[in-house]
DNA sequence: CGTATTTTAGACCAGATGTACTAAATAAAT
DNA sequence: ATTTATTTAGTACATCTGGTCTAAAATACG
């Protein structure tokens, strides 16, 4: 029955997101589900299995959300819009990145494969900064504009927005959370904005 | 003998930072010291009250800092000098801010306390941006330059650049990872300074 | 020196966890 | 319908952990 691995999935990823990685057991999972923790060893061998399934189910959403966006429409709009969505997404597999160097630490081939698609964000990132330049959105790079350096901030905010408002945001509903961080994160951009891109960004936020 | 305690939070300190809070109990560290596990709960209740007198000593070490980093010598260089060295210190705690979130949840007490530091941290950055202003270093802020974001992206940084070393810099000597990221931080101001201020942080970058 | 206090060790307990093994129940297939 | 494969439950075991209690050893003190 491949409905019961879908259920133990569904289920741990929720009881990771509430009590975090480190203090749910393979044996909490089956019980909340009310099966033998026998059985679900059968399924997955053992809770990092199930870590790893469930990384691949973001994964998934995520190439779903790259795919849905037009790549040819390369404006700072598609940017933005994948940022939110994007957000959005990860939100409910928050333990992952709330629990991340846990993680990494324990799980080895999850620490490689993770540290490649960073490699493909980078060059995302990268190439769309490239492009809002010649669009004349963005500013040139200089010395006080190194876009290696916006784009390793970038990635410890994408990284870690979600610990952070764990520890300063308790409480606060899921929408205003992932606006208020993809904020942040649109708010890195602005000050390379060019005046047309200001009056670009202007409309959007209307 | 105080000296036991010190011990204590020494070996901690060090088994923390290299398997992580969660992978050390008070009886590895007694039995890394020679120890019986008793001894160990006399000195200290359990695990989170060693985590708590690491978090003292860390705190020790910051008020120092800023003690030495002169109050009315309220330029750019104190800024980002204090940057390096708060960053050096923190290095020696590091799994304080890389199981930052298991520690919070897991030690309500603490949470709060650093909450409480927290307001203090965006204050002090708060009036430092406003006299930077004042003096035609820092730009002005307007729309696209959003002053309380940025202090925001400040401390997702300053929380979690550690958290990020450990997942993208494994294996990098120390001086290098807390120089790279402290640039990290320190570019974050670039964009707003004035002409001013960029000539007077080239000075620096000398 | 003898007494009181502090520090240390050892033993014990109850609970949780991962793992392995066996057997029953259910579903699939021929 | 009988055999085969898949899915599930149950049990048992060794290990680790935090916690408590008792007593010995070390130290401080009067």
């Amino acid at each position: 029955m491949r409905e019961t691995k879908k259920k133990i999935l569904e289920t741990a990823r929720v009881l990771f997101n509430e009590k975090g990685v480190a203090n749910v057991s393979i044996r909490m999972i089956s019980r909340e589900l009310g099966l033998s923790h026998s059985n679900l060893i059968y399924h997955f061998k053992d809770k990092n299995a199930v870590i790893e399934l469930l990384h691949q189910q973001i994964l998934e959403a995520a190439i779903a959300l790259n795919a849905s966006i037009k790549e040819d429409n390369n404006t700072i709009k598609m940017l933005f819009e994948s940022v939110d969505q994007g957000f959005r997404i990860i939100y409910d597999y928050r333990f992952f990145m709330i629990d991340l160097n846990l993680i990494m630490r324990e799980n080895p081939g999850l620490h490689s494969k993770f540290l490649e698609i960073e490699q493909l964000r980078y060059s995302m990132y990268k190439s769309k900064i490239e492009s809002l330049i010649a669009a004349g959105i963005m500013k040139a790079e200089s010395s006080y504009r190194n876009y290696d350096y916006l784009i390793k901030q970038i990635r410890i905010i994408s990284d870690y927005w979600l610990s952070s408002a764990q520890i300063y945001e308790s409480g606060e509903k899921v929408d205003f959370i992932v606006s208020s961080y993809g904020n942040l994160l649109k708010h890195l951009f602005y000050p390379y904005l060019t005046q047309k891109g200001e009056s670009i960004v202007d409309e959007l936020r209307m």
